[in-house]
DNA sequence: TGACTTTAGTTCAACGTTGAACCATTAATG
DNA sequence: CATTAATGGTTCAACGTTGAACTAAAGTCA
């Protein structure tokens, strides 16, 4: 293949990537409870899939490729809603401990409830062998970029 | 394959998408001059790669999945730089016409030229063939989602 | 024709994000 | 050890987005 036609093909893929996300994004968005957002949503989600206990913060930064201000906002969001307690961690002054509540348990179950009938719909039109297909190269895809974020 | 896993590996699927689409996102902000968003390098990019001459706002908004206000914030910006040429449309009190200026093809080139590399080194690590194989699944799910967008 | 409905575009508050500045605390280094 | 660097968290202005409200101009159809 030529490098031009490469270039083409994977910038094409890029931009492709790029508007689902935010159709998905935006589905999901209309699909949650107006006071949880995608963002809310996706730490909720990280709790229990998981089944991680407790989670600094600056950790929950890294996990979503997002600023520690963005976290702080979102997590305080989260905690006015009852959904998260987040305390002092004892063995470093400068960190905090987040733990998911059983109010935000079942926050993300509903969440999660509500967004399966979409999700069977759109396994109904793709099928499910071809997300299984290209798993794997979303996942070495993300890797990559991840790692070039330097 | 049950369905239980079929939603589990779909739903993987859609998150590591969102994840690489904002990772994309955030990349291509950082290449391209400050002055210069990616939805406004993406208006540009709309015009070259398509050869399109005039493009009234509401059709642009509808190509890259955003409400007529973000549109309207975009083409202001462009405008202000001197990227895009607005008018009224003769044929239709309503609307306007877009067009891109010379000075605007010239920041597109750039943008696109500041992109290269990033991608070239993506290609060397990812491989062009993937992203081949990758693409139409990427097609048919983006039209999906966007069909279903009611 | 006249009464509705749809479409085009703008404006505005609210949202969630970034980047930068900042403070406090811990880790690394000479 | 004493400095310096790195890390954890917050705050704030600025950005680009949405959704809703609005004006103006077609389009539809009885």
């Amino acid at each position: 293949m030529k490098q031009t036609e490469a270039l083409r093909i994977s910038f094409q893929a890029m931009s492709e990537i790029a508007i689902i996300g935010h159709l998905a994004d935006t589905a999901l968005a209309q699909t949650l409870p107006k006071e949880l957002s995608v963002a809310g949503f996706g730490v909720l989600n990280h709790f229990v899939r998981l089944n991680v206990e407790g989670e600094s913060p600056a950790r929950l930064a890294r996990a979503f490729q997002v600023t520690k201000g963005a976290m702080t906002y979102t997590l305080q969001q989260l905690e006015a809603l009852g959904y998260l307690k987040i305390t002092a961690d004892p063995r470093d002054a400068r960190a905090k401990i987040v733990r998911i509540t059983a109010k935000g348990r079942k926050a993300r179950d509903a969440g999660a409830a509500s967004v399966r009938p979409g999700m069977v719909r759109l396994l109904d039109v793709v099928g499910a062998d071809e997300f299984a297909r290209a798993l794997p190269f979303l996942i070495k895809l993300r890797q990559v970029l991840d790692a070039a974020r330097d």
